[in-house]
DNA sequence: TGGATTTGCCTAAAAGCTTTAGGTAGTTGC
DNA sequence: GCAACTACCTAAAGCTTTTAGGCAAATCCA
């Protein structure tokens, strides 16, 4: 019997996309064998556990996410850098969005320090870069900005601007002039 | 022997209970029958599947968010209904998790129509009665307001603040600052 | 009160997923 | 060309979901 060439990466590539087909819930040990037509058990000489295979997808759908990140930034500033990024976890979302549900699973301190994460926090510092934040109040704008970005995308991805005007893209273009306006006037605290 | 008593609605709150303790993945038909100590295809009479169980967890879930808004509401306006209306929100999160996850679940349609959801966006909406904003602006800033609340509450209880300085407490007290300094002065569309 | 009906929980069973243990056949290295 | 290694296999146990059919407790009603 011709032996199919398994390796953890190849197993990895394989689940991402089974979760944008079906949904990252259904990824399993199971429908990735069935993808390779190979058994089951083969594939625990690659992948630790179920956990470790969904882990391993989150950590890729992180870099990828990463890399189109740093390359919609290079050369740009303000407002322009702001909706690039934003743009990007958006469009990520929508051509992924099995890869952006893994993206969102929980990771243990030490897998996320290792991950792609701190780069995801960097580059939102960059964008603060062109906006004039001093600290504490930069790091009040990174969550912040990370709440919008996740929180919009995780509502429409649900479907949660599907049945009412205006169209999501509408307020999407709205929320970045409403970002960057907030940051331009970024308020000092409330006595 | 002696009957358990079950119904659906003890199951339900059963599961939502389980939610909270264990995660709301890990709440199974098996898990919610070992509790009552009863076989699981008992049951299949009260529910039915396990995505029924669940679903039944998210309406619960969202009505009780809903009924603490809307008491939270009663009597305020302005930046003080804002500040009410999002605490509730982060405080259910923080004390039910697992119901709060349950949420979350991408409910069908008519589901999503027949639950408490819409009366979570006319609450919303509400709020912004004590900010000077015509349509479509509205609707953005209520989808706005919705995005921050929700991407907020799930990055801090991912773990995502947990090891950097500042708290998240005093961010959170700081974006409330800057949501209402935004709804007061909300932008125009960019040319 | 006692029989008839309903209904609640049961046993049984099939099918799918996870994970471990141990075996066999390709592949690699000397 | 043989030894050693590695990749994939079979087998099996334990868990979950879901359906089908059965017995007994509760309820209804004369």
């Amino acid at each position: 019997m011709a032996r199919a060439g398994l390796t953890t990466e190849l197993l990895v590539q394989a689940g991402a996309e089974l979760a944008d087909e079906v949904g990252f819930e259904q990824v399993t040990v199971s429908a990735v064998a069935r993808k390779f037509g190979v058994k089951v058990a083969s594939l625990y000489s690659h992948l630790k556990s179920s956990h470790d295979l969904k882990t391993r997808i989150a950590l890729l759908a992180l870099e990828e996410m990463a890399d189109r990140a740093a390359e919609a930034l290079a050369g740009r500033a303000g407002k322009d850098a702001l909706v690039a990024f934003a743009n990007v976890y958006r469009d990520y979302a929508h051509q992924h969005p099995g890869r952006y549900a893994a993206a969102r699973l929980r990771l243990d301190t030490e897998t996320a320090m290792a991950s792609a994460g701190p780069r995801h926090a960097q580059m939102t510092r960059a964008i603060l870069r062109g906006y004039d934040l001093a600290e504490p109040d930069q790091t009040h704008a990174v969550r912040l900005l990370g709440s919008v970005f996740h929180g919009y995308v995780s509502l429409e991805l649900g479907g949660g601007f599907d049945h009412s005007a205006p169209d999501s893209q509408e307020t999407w273009a709205r929320t970045m002039d409403a970002l960057d306006s907030l940051l331009r006037n970024w308020p000092g605290p409330t006595p």
